[in-house]
DNA sequence: GCGCCGATGATAGTAATTATCACTTGAGAA
DNA sequence: TTCTCAAGTGATAATTACTATCATCGGCGC
């Protein structure tokens, strides 16, 4: 198995791409069109760093300088919810630890943040040797999967009831949309 | 490629093989075996569910009413840095958002916190159909790659210089010995 | 053009770390 | 065993990244 760095110089096309669909997206998702979140995906689709809301908010605000971080916080996690952004940090909310050290990976249900190892036969052998990123030492690697587990989901299918996350109860409402 | 989910209760026989060394190694990594690291370090192979500093905290004040939460984080981290834990949640500092919805994977330096997107041919194929987890809905997945960047290898090669990263400059100092 | 409900800005509030610092203690030296 | 001292710890203040609240605004269906 191979790997390669994405480029960045394939972005500026598929940015056009993704702006051209995004308002009939949006409405599509239920969402108004609003100018801050043109320039919200748009600051983020000029980015290749994977941006913080700090940093989406920064470029934003070169054009549109009366945008409130708070909405940026927000936009970026309807982005994700409509499936038009990905969030890269999925338990961010606080640190996990794990003490078993065996190679495994982990599915994750995103909305009461159970983590369960797993193991893959086959994989790690599949990818040795194919982790040598250029410009980079690895050191180590893991699988996540993300997902709802079967409790969520029977909430979620039902009619939708608390979460228990720490941070923003209301997530509850969001990860709704988001397993499509 | 088949996907297994690990079983509980082969946990108990690992955690004592892990903790008969721990010792031995907390005095190879050049720390100190204090009352509190025995207990965090059993409280953590003694947990599957990949906790939260604050459930260790809880769980090691049940014999050790005295120990401080701040004692938890620091040790769990020092944990991370000689090897005797995993941090499940590699950059949980704060929430990086992705507008690349092409199927892609990451490698993260630990250190400075950059994240470059990469492909990996035939990773695809390869898992399809292996991600059905028991009791869970999957919906998404990606592979992470833990590593140090060039700049920052470099820097760690040489004297030790801060890092970028916001939470915790100090961190510099910890990422030292991580990567083996 | 009108009106309504979702969207936004400003800001206060919250939670999870992290920093600080005085005090304690593990562990090698004597 | 006792001594010494740097590493480790507890208590708590500080920081930071979000999240809630709420008055106001403005897309968008009519």
């Amino acid at each position: 198995m191979e790997l390669r760095i994405v480029k960045d110089n394939r972005r500026a096309a598929y940015a056009r791409a993704r702006m051209a669909e995004f308002a009939a997206r949006c409405r599509r998702g239920g969402l108004a069109v609003t100018p801050q979140r043109l320039a919200i995906i748009e600051a983020l689709l000029g980015a290749t760093d994977h941006p913080r809301a700090e940093a989406i908010c920064a470029e934003v605000r070169r054009r549109h300088p009366h945008v409130s971080l708070a909405t940026v916080h927000r936009t970026l996690e309807t982005l994700c919810r409509i499936g038009e952004a990905r969030k890269v940090t999925t338990l961010h909310d606080s640190a996990r630890y794990d003490g078993n050290l065996e190679p495994h990976h982990h599915v994750v249900c995103v909305r009461c943040r159970r983590i369960r190892d797993v193991e893959i036969a086959g994989l790690e052998r599949a990818l040795a040797g194919a982790l040598a990123a250029p410009g980079f030492k690895p050191f180590g690697w893991s699988l996540e999967i993300q997902a709802l587990c079967d409790d969520c989901a029977g909430l979620d299918a039902g009619a939708g009831r608390a979460p228990k996350s720490r941070r923003a109860r209301k997530r509850a409402a969001q990860v709704q949309a988001n397993p499509a």
